[in-house]
DNA sequence: TATGAATGAGGTTTCATTCAT
DNA sequence: GATGAATGAAACCTCATTCAT
C-alpha cells in the first residue's frame, strides 16, 4: 500500500515508470496495471493525471525527451566533415540506445515508434523527431551531393535509422537464433562501428550513381 | 454461406486464415475470433486442432513455409557474380513481400518475426529460416572474401534483411511523417534498387577494411 | 455457478432479464453486470450474443415487442367510434403497463424511451412504434376532423401519450408526495378513466377552435 | 483565468454550476468533476461544503428554487376567471422552461424530477413544490367546481404537469421520429397554447361528469 | 477554509480458452 | 471429428469519495 505522496511523485514516478515499460515493451503490450505496479500507484493515477493510456504514452514519450538532452551530442558542426558526423550520429544513438535512465528510454520509444508506429504522437513528432531527422538529413545531404532527388536521401535516411533498429530486434528477446552472445557494450560499439563503415558506404554509392 | 466441409478442410481453413491475418497484423494484434471468423470454423477448433494461439502461430508459419517454395527461386547460382545474386535475392525478397498469397504470407510473417521476435517458432527457425540465411551468407561471404570473421558476416545479413523490413514498417499505417506516397509497386522497385546498391557497397566496404 | 446449457437457454436468459432490468431502471441506470446476475449467466454472455449493451438494448426491445403481441388489442377498427377507441387505446396502454412479462415490459420500456430517448432503436422505432402512432393517430384524426393541422395532430399524440406515461413516474418510486397510495390496478384502472375522458376532451376541444 | 475568490464564493460557484448541470442533464447523468469544472472548483469541495452529490443535489434544489422566484409570478389572483389563470400558470411555465438562469433552472430541474424521481428531495419537496401544487391545486378546484373528489383533481394536476413536462422529451435530443423541427420560442408558444385549451377542456370535462 | 492528490469500487468490453455433446 | 455455448481473467476507463495538509 502505497504512502500518499505530498508532492508530484505519484505523477513523476507514473511517468517514468510508462516511459520505461512503453520503452521496453512497446505501447499495445504494455498494459496500465504493469506501468501502475511499476510505480506503485493506484491504476486510477493515470485516469488522473493522464486521462488515459494515450495520452500517457504521449507524455511519457515528452518525458522522456525532454530528459534525453538530445540536441547537444550531435550537432551539425558544418566545420567537421560528414562522414565524421554520421559516424557521431550513429555512435550516439547506438550509445544512447543500450543506456538505462532517459535517455536510453528515448531513444528505444523513438526507434519503435520507427518500427511500430503508434499514430499517437503524431502532434510533437515535428518537435521531437523532426530535428534528428534534418540532421540526419543534413548529413547524408551533404556526402551524396545536391543534384540527388529527396527520394534517394530519404532512402537513405531509413536505411541508417533501420540498421540501428535492427538493436531492438536483437535485444528484445533472448534470440539465440540470431545473436549468440548477449548485447554487451562492446558488442554495441562493434555494432555501432559496423553500421557506420557500411552506411556511408551506402550513401556515397547512391551519391555516385 | 458454404456447405460444411468434412475431412481436413476445417483444419486447412483454419491454417491458411491463420497465414493471412498473422501475416498481415502480427500475432499480438491478431485474434483467434478473427482467424477463425476468415476460415468460417468454430473457435474451438483452434484449440482442438492446434492445442492454442501460439501453437497455431507455429503451424501457420511452417504452412507459410512450405507454400512459399522458397529455396528455388533464389538458390546459390555460383557460376553467377555474387553481386548480381544479391541483387536478385533483395529484389525477390521484396517483390515477394507485397505478393498476395502463401509466398508473401511467409515473407511477411518472416520479417514481421524480425521486427518484433515473438519467441514463439524457436524450434522450427532453423528449418525454415537458415536456408535463407545461407544463402544470404554464401554470398556475402563470396563478397567481403574468407578472411573475414563470422561477426561482420553476421552483421551484414542483419543489415541487408533489415533495410528489406523497412517496407513492414512503411506499409503498416499511413504515415504523413515517413512516406508521403502509398507504397506503389513501382515504388517498391526502385526501392529495391537503392537497397540493392546500399548493401552492395556496404558490404563491399566492410570486406575492404 | 450456473450449469452449462444445452439449447439457447443462456440466449433467453439474458435477454428476458435485460427485458426486465432495462423496463425497469432504463437504459443507463440499468448496467450489465446486474442483468446477467438475474440471468445467472456469465458477463461475457452479453458480448457473445448481443455485442455490448448498446445492441442487447436493441434486441430486448424487439424481444419484448414481438412477445407483446401488440397489434391485436388496439385495432383501428372502423366500425367503432373514434371515441370509443380511444377509450380502448388509452386502457390497453394502462393495463399493460402495470403488467408482468413481456407485455408489460414492451410497454413500459416504449414509454420510457419516450421520456428518456436513448437514440439507440432509431432502427426499429418505424417496425414497432410507428404502427402504435398511426392507430392513435387516425382515433385522433376522427376526432378533430380532416381539416385539422398535422401539428395539433401530433400535439394532440403527445399528450395522450404523455398522460398515460405519468404511471411511470409514479410507478418508479414510491413518492408519498405524490400519490399516498400504490399504484394497485383498480387505481390504474380509474386512473385510465380519467385520462380517456381527459384526452376526449382535449382533443375536442383542439377540433372545436 | 479568475482570481481565487475567498469567502464564500467557492461555495456559491459550486452550487450554481451544480443547478446548471443537474438542471440540464439530470442526477444521473451529472458527475461531481463537470460541476466542479464548471464552477472552477475542486472536486473535493463537493465533499467539504455538501458532504456528497445527492446532498449536493437537495441544496441546488433549494438554491434554484430560492432564485426563482416562483411564487409571484403565478399568483392566484382570485378575482380573474380561472380559466385565465390556468392559462398563465401554463404559459408561466412553458416559458419559464426555455429560459437560462436560475428561473428556468429551478423549472427544469422540477420537471426533471417529476420525470425521473430520484427520491432525493423528500424532504424539501413540501417547501418548494407544494406551493406551486397548491396554486394549480386551487386553479383547477375552482373550475371542476367543489363536490369533486381529490383524488380527480390530482389526476388533474398531474395531467397538466404532464403536459408541460412533453417539452423536456423534445427538447432532450433532436428525434425524427418526435419532432420534425426545434424547439424554437414560437413553437413553445404554439405549444403552450394548446396544452391550455387541451388541458382546460380536460378538466371541465372532468369536473362535468 | 480549502484543496491537490489519490484511491476503490465498479462499469463495459475483449479474448483465449474450455466444457459438453 | 467438430462445434456451439459459455466462461474467467484481465484490459481500459469512470467516478464519487477521501486523505493529509
Amino acid at each position: 500500500m502505497p504512502v500518499r505522496e505530498d508532492g508530484k511523485e505519484t505523477y513523476t514516478n507514473l511517468l517514468e515508470a510508462a516511459c520505461e515499460v512503453f520503452s521496453e515493451k512497446g505501447y499495445q503490450a504494455s498494459t496500465v496495471a504493469e506501468i501502475c505496479r511499476l510505480a506503485r500507484v493506484n491504476v486510477a493515477a493515470v485516469n488522473y493525471y493522464f486521462h488515459d493510456k494515450a495520452s500517457l504514452y504521449g507524455e511519457a514519450w515528452m518525458h522522456a525527451y525532454k530528459n534525453s538532452k538530445y540536441p547537444e551530442p550531435a550537432p551539425t558542426d558544418s566545420t567537421r566533415a560528414p562522414e565524421e558526423q554520421l559516424r557521431t550520429h550513429i555512435h550516439f544513438l547506438v550509445k544512447h540506445f543500450t543506456e538505462q535512465g532517459p535517455r536510453g528510454q528515448f531513444t528505444r520509444l523513438y526507434l519503435r515508434e520507427l518500427l511500430n508506429p503508434t499514430g499517437l504522437i503524431q502532434d510533437v513528432w515535428h518537435e521531437t523527431v523532426e530535428p534528428r531527422r534534418q540532421i540526419l538529413h543534413g548529413i547524408i545531404r551533404r556526402i551524396v551531393g545536391h543534384d540527388m532527388s529527396e527520394e534517394q536521401i530519404l532512402f537513405c535516411e531509413l536505411n541508417v535509422i533501420s540498421l540501428c533498429r535492427v538493436l531492438l530486434t536483437v535485444r528484445q528477446v533472448d534470440l539465440e537464433y540470431l545473436l549468440t552472445q548477449p548485447l554487451t557494450p562492446e558488442l554495441a560499439e562493434r555494432f555501432a562501428d559496423h553500421i557506420t563503415q557500411f552506411s556511408l558506404a551506402g550513401i556515397k554509392a547512391i551519391g555516385n550513381r
